[in-house]
DNA sequence: AAATAAATAATAACAATTACTATTATTATT
DNA sequence: AATAATAATAGTAATTGTTATTATTTATTT
């Protein structure tokens, strides 16, 4: 793969924010700096920093969104400001618990918990 | 909520399989019953059954599948083969891990393990 | 049986994503 | 440095999964 100016912008925007930005959000905040970028450029790059294991790609419901973490981790959702926020609740119990009972060769866990975050605490 | 007849058949659909099927699945299993069912009908009635607890809509990448069970489980996906298989693991200490030490209230826990099942073992 | 309004089929609209293609830019070769 | 090879791009069209619209049909109430 060779160098290309509309790859390091957005890998450079991914990298910049812990909110799991979507497709669209790194198109608009690129296209500042390059004002006749594609959003077909956005997708494709996206696709190979995510097949390099530059970054990751996360589904959120019907959209994609885009982690700068590749570490493993979860995600919580809070389903009223929509906010993504990252946790960390795995242990390899349920890896070795999968792999025992069901014979199923495990190679990622995805967790989100879905519900409301303290920011609307009443 | 009134009797449709296609309600119905959608809905023994669902619970005739443990296979999590999409729309376009159970509209072309439905179609046999009904020549001129609406994919839209199909879509419309899911959503319904899903607002009214009767079934559990589901979210795979990016289509929805639908379970029958709605009872709380987690799914298995196996990249080979695609079939989605139920497990259990979840138990209430994540919920109470994340409602201690993050203050974020918990409706609903989705887990889903990506890997090879037991079919493709060499 | 007539009135009311929920549900339908057919179709259009939509949003997210991928595919196509002529042009441009990067890297390797001379 | 010029040339050649070809990966990447912009612009656009196409595709997919899903929701919205609307005239008509159907279930339920009166
Ligand atoms: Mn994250
Ligand atoms: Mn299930
Ligand atoms: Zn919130
Ligand atoms: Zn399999």
């Amino acid at each position: 793969m060779r160098f290309s100016s509309q790859r390091e912008i957005i890998r450079e925007i991914v990298e910049s924010t812990n909110a799991h930005p979507t497709a669209d959000w790194i198109y608009n905040k690129a296209k500042k700096r390059l004002p006749n970028l594609s959003l077909g450029t956005v997708y494709r790059n996206l696709k190979q920093l995510d097949e390099e294991g530059t970054i990751k790609a996360i589904t959120d419901g019907n959209v994609s969104r885009y982690d700068w973490n590749t570490a493993s981790h979860d995600h919580m959702k809070c389903k009223v400001c929509g906010e993504i926020i990252d946790v960390h609740l795995q242990d390899d119990s349920i890896r070795k618990k999968i792999r025992k009972n069901y014979k199923f060769e495990v190679d990622d866990v995805k967790m989100t918990i879905i519900g409301t975050c303290k920011k609307h605490k009443k």
